[in-house]
DNA sequence: CTGTTAGCGCGTTCAG
DNA sequence: CTGAACGCGCTAACAG
């Protein structure tokens, strides 16, 4: 491994004028410069990012912490917030390691605490972070590391939360619906208990409903594709129209639907290509999860820069899908 | 930041003691090395990896280098690839880095030779490989690095290849669907010319016709959903039963057999659970993905204590999937 | 503008 | 079994 002192040698020039060189600093004379990087072509020296965060102490790590849906539903959305969250990082030159939740949901506070000290984390971005994952938020609250969290509202002095608001686009996407025609008696799936964002979304749909004075049948979906078939199965028939706080029950709920050969709107929310393979156009909230990763690494760094914690609010948009919007 | 120095002094030991502890040698006696433990517990001590890593010089880092797909169909089975690939890089030890191919294959192979290097980098997992990724196969070739290739045949003395065995695979898959009744003419829409694993499947379809004596009309679908419902449109009316070369494209065979109303055995190839939106019950070939990336990065790791490239085939299964058993 | 020097935190001989 | 001393590759003051 050729190193920088081979380069220092080579070019006849000290140690650190070569490091400056590297390093881009202005003042070094436009001839050694040269002189310098020749050397480095020649000998191909390549720095050792180890030894530099070592000697600058400038280790400006972030862990990305995804949460994979056991059935493959999440995979979608997990690979937009990691595309949005590398290319943000390499922008920023952030260095960046990615952790699986249910690793870190496996260790106790502190050994995590731990595992992210050795590593030289300082940032953390918390990808659907839900109310059971106890040492991811024990983490956050320990304020150890800067964090940003998407889609849970946690703010304090080190973190900070990045979403849509989820309020206000479950109420956008239910009244889009609605006002399709007469509908007063709505069936709402929701999510689970444990997620924050459920709250959020329903308090949206409860809104609409008192404004439009619907008539509203809360029903707990679990972001479960079959919890909401079966909802559908039992409650559609007496309903106007099924809102769907995920995409993923809005799809079972169509497809019991037709299997039931009833027609009902049915309205979704993420916006996955998935929503294509629904059987029938379907409106849905489309979140760019990539932008929100992006934001939230972003804002990641802000905080690792002595920033406040501080809550961020992500545009979204109205959207119809149908199968041929979504196939490629 | 407390280090391994005070460490030494709170335990009243040198360092080079406390090293010997923290790095479980055998020759520290009971004493000291239950005094230097309670030091490391007192002082929340955490050993600096970058430091380790530079002192020591073992910097085993792995780079994971991931396709993701525009549409999101790929996103299953990379996430399952990254899951079996952090699990196996944690038990091995290995320090792992993520990249998006699309970011690689922006890059020369210099520039990319240069980046993996600073990040001392010494093995990379490449998954899905196609032929026009020529960055990535620089990489490879140039041998800079030791490397392991699931789904693409290439093998030298650095790198590895890992995946099933898609000749195989694809001939049993095919022979199941043609023995659930009488079929002479079969569809088989394969995937694009660039993937290495078009071929070798294709090589399996044509094993299977020529044993049974079947009538084989070829169409490239290039993994394409859209592509293979265009396919079926123009061609499957002629045929007996239609064997798609991947889940993605057997859906799209599906829907629009089911648009056409007539009624044709359709086959697909990777096990996606996806593959409960097609609509029917389909046969296709389960990959263990989580097991093949596990088995990619411990044959990295081989490979970089200076093991032999080799071929490493991975098993398969023959699954009928329906929507019941996929959603949840 | 350039060179000297002192660490960053740790692993590793090699005497004791 | 223990500890002093050196060096990993680099950055960051300082002098010059």
């Amino acid at each position: 491994m050729t190193s920088i002192r081979d380069v220092a040698r080579e070019a006849g020039v000290a140690i650190s004028t070569v490091s400056k060189v590297v390093n881009r600093y202005p003042n070094v004379s436009e001839e050694t410069r040269s002189r310098v990087e020749a050397a480095i072509q020649k000998l191909h020296f390549v720095p050792n990012a180890a030894a530099s965060a070592l000697s600058s102490k400038q280790a400006a790590r972030v862990a990305l912490i995804i949460s994979p849906g056991e059935g493959g539903v999440m995979d979608e959305i997990n690979m937009q917030y990691l595309s949005g969250a590398f290319r943000s990082a390499r922008e920023l030159g952030l260095d960046v390691i990615t952790v699986f939740a249910p690793m870190a949901e496996k260790q106790s506070v502190p050994e995590m605490i731990q595992y992210f000290r050795t590593q030289s984390i300082a940032g953390l971005v918390i990808f659907n972070l839900n109310r059971e994952q106890t040492t991811l938020r024990g983490l956050i609250q320990s304020e150890e590391f800067r964090a940003a969290v998407v889609d849970a509202p946690i703010v304090n002095a080190h973190s900070s939360c990045v979403s849509v608001d989820n309020e206000q686009a479950q109420y956008d996407v239910a009244d889009r619906l609605c006002g399709e025609g007469v509908m007063r008696r709505i069936l709402y799936i929701a999510g689970s208990a444990d997620g924050y964002i459920t709250e959020e979304r329903l308090a949206g749909m409860r809104r609409l409903a008192r404004e439009r004075n619907l008539v509203l049948t809360e029903k707990e979906g679990g972001f479960s594709q079959k919890r909401a078939r079966e909802i559908t199965g039992e409650y559609a028939a007496d309903h106007d129209a099924v809102v769907c706080a995920s995409d993923i029950m809005a799809i079972g709920a169509m497809r019991r639907l037709m299997e039931m050969d009833i027609f009902r709107p049915v309205c979704g929310f993420d916006g996955l290509s998935l929503m294509g393979y629904a059987g029938k156009q379907m409106y849905t909230v489309r979140q760019d999860f990539d932008g929100i990763a992006c934001a939230a690494v972003a804002e990641v760094h802000r905080l690792m820069n002595g920033g406040e914690g501080r809550q961020i609010v992500m545009p979204h948009e109205i959207v119809r899908m149908t199968y041929e919007d979504v196939i490629r």
